[in-house]
DNA sequence: GATGAATGAGTCTTCATTCAT
DNA sequence: GATGAATGAAGACTCATTCAT
């Protein structure tokens, strides 16, 4: 068999292990018991167990990277929410689809190797950076609120790794609705959007009962 | 040295420790040379390392859990955003406080044990359970938009996870900006309030230049 | 409490334990636990675990030692084999009534320490020793056959040890019988007495149906 | 090296120290310094030390069963005290040539595990059930005196386990001798034969002198 | 290339014994 | 005398990695 090919096929066992049981409680025994590979084998291939894990997680975050285009302004461009919304689409759907690297990713991921963890944190961080810079363009285009742009984005990113983590636990949820929700949801939060801006509600009507909209959201937009 | 004291201080070591390097690359041996006891002494206060790790966490939770209340809704009850705000801020200040506990509790959380690893998922769902009963109270109350409140419930629980991450890691960010965003973000979301309303703009605008504001937000709110 | 009355507490609660589970599956941590003293103070009244045992089974081999009598011979003496009898009836019914006691003797015995397992081995075979000195002076007396004298004398050892054994692990079976079936098989053996002596039987008549007394035992008396 | 020989070696060495030091105060490192082999080596052949332990007092265990044949009565099979003779003859010499592995059985074989002591007790109880086989078809051929068979088999057994074990500590003593002398033994007890059945002595004649044959042997055989 | 036997550092855990209070 | 917290040596077992065949 080729380089490559079994490569491939090691990875392609491991994968399913790693996810099942994390780093720590998959052993290499295992892993070629699976892949049918004797002992020495599985070196000839991969420096180590953590090598090859690497390799797994290298896979998803370039794979991740590709799919998150950054957002083009422009005439002839896109609207910028169909941009994200695309990007959301590649992402959750090459998420839900990879179940398996999915939980890799989401779950088993710190706690191995300081420079493990490392690279995994700078992936997020990438990918908050990207959040960001799209919301930085949104406050200039004045679609976006003016707030702080680095919170909002591990926000955002926060609420997508989350909604996916669920998504792959439960199985159940399209990759549509996932989207659109967390779609609607970064962009205009929960509440109702006639509330936000009647002009007879504001923060003076701030006391009372409590159940009325202005006095519900109208502090918080300064 | 007394029981309760005793364990105490192993704890106190512990998390430090815990929180540092993660479970699996703490040993017993790391955790006996800081609190400056003998090998022996350490199982005498704990059945074994995973115990001691469990105890720690379900700390937190505890503590965690102790800070989140329901939201009240009547004559004479807060403001339904100020219960918000107050929970959050108490979960946040107690988070970004105890910034060790909250490194083990967001990052080397998962992968010991099934068993472990289900406790704090069930706490986190416990957690989404709650902030999805405020929205459906929230939409019952027509101040929360018709949406999935399950996925939104975990998209909130995400973002709050991740920036407390993100504030715990950077060390700067003030707990009450923190909470502000939180809040803003869940709320209201990115956009600017003013676009999501305007009467002149809608899915019908949608093609073009992908600037306008209506063509941002429109579609997404159905 | 006095010294003596709080050894006797805790050799009693010790017996049981040790009987039990053996010597080295029963802890420090059991004994005290059962007799209900602290830890300290089991060392104030033994030296460690091993004098403990010790002096268990010193109680054992001092109260048989003490039940076995040299056979007395002379005018006004009660028949050999009388003395024979009340020597294993009260031997016998020593061991069965504490029951603790013979298993710990029995079976718990050996692979402690090597100065402990001589011990036993010692008593033992001063036991034997006694055993052989009864054969000698049958043999004299013409009452025994001329044979080897020591090993006949393990051999009826090592048979009352295993009945006694067998008759304290299955709880059933007389002191009575067990001493009777001891008596009769070490003095007699097993055949039919008619068929040792008959003139008409023989090693001459060793071939054949396989069946005949004489071919049976003829061959074992020379 | 292959399988069964690094299992064998392995083997070899550990009964020889388990002969000499017992279960207990046999560890690993001992086992794998005489081996010659690397710890986990030894894990690679033996799930653990138990496991081997029992290995070794399986072999023993088979050894023996093999060697210990049924009496077979019949024409043209030969004489029945020949047969047991045999029978003796096989399992003495194997004990007395592999002292080690008798050394374990006899001595180091119980407290360790309450599983491997019911194994061992139940190989002694299926040992003592072919002797009562025997005995029971010796009553029935009449060669054998009416008694309690089961008592009778557990005297045959413990007596030969004393006589062995005995012949195994001193070195002395030929297989030859014995086996003549459990044989005669276990067969005609100590009791000189002509005593036993001469009609002028009997119970009545129970005191005096106590030298008398009859008043000596007498009362047993009623 | 492939194999799998061998390695040994690393960890956890137990438990008899001591000693300050 | 009594206590029980503290000790640490001892021992079992794991598993990633190497290397001779």
């Amino acid at each position: 068999m080729h380089r490559q090919a079994r490569r491939a096929q090691v990875l392609r066992h491991a994968k399913r292990i790693f996810a099942r049981k994390g780093y720590h409680r998959t052993n290499v025994a295992d892993i070629i018991a699976r892949a049918g590979i004797a002992r020495g084998t599985f070196y000839l291939y991969f420096e180590n167990k953590r090598e090859l894990f690497e390799e797994i997680l290298q896979q998803v975050v370039s794979e991740l990277t590709a799919r998150v285009l950054r957002l083009k302004v422009g005439a002839g461009e896109p609207d910028a929410v169909e941009q994200l919304r695309a990007n959301l689409l590649r992402v959750v759907s090459y998420l839900l689809a990879e179940r398996e690297l999915t939980d890799i990713l989401l779950h088993h991921s710190t706690g191995f190797d300081r420079e493990l963890d490392e690279q995994i944190q700078a992936f997020y961080d990438r990918i908050a950076a990207l959040i960001q810079r799209s919301l930085d363009l949104g406050v200039e285009m004045k679609l976006v609120r003016g707030a702080d742009t680095r919170i909002m984005s591990y926000a955002i990113l926060g609420g997508i790794k989350e909604v996916v983590a669920m998504a792959s636990r439960r199985g159940d949820a399209s990759v549509d609705s996932v989207v659109e929700e967390i779609l609607n949801f970064g962009l205009t939060g929960v509440a109702r959007p006639e509330l936000l801006t009647s002009p007879d509600l504001g923060p003076a009507h701030n006391g009372g009962n409590g159940g009325g909209a202005g006095s519900f959201f109208g502090p918080l937009l300064d």
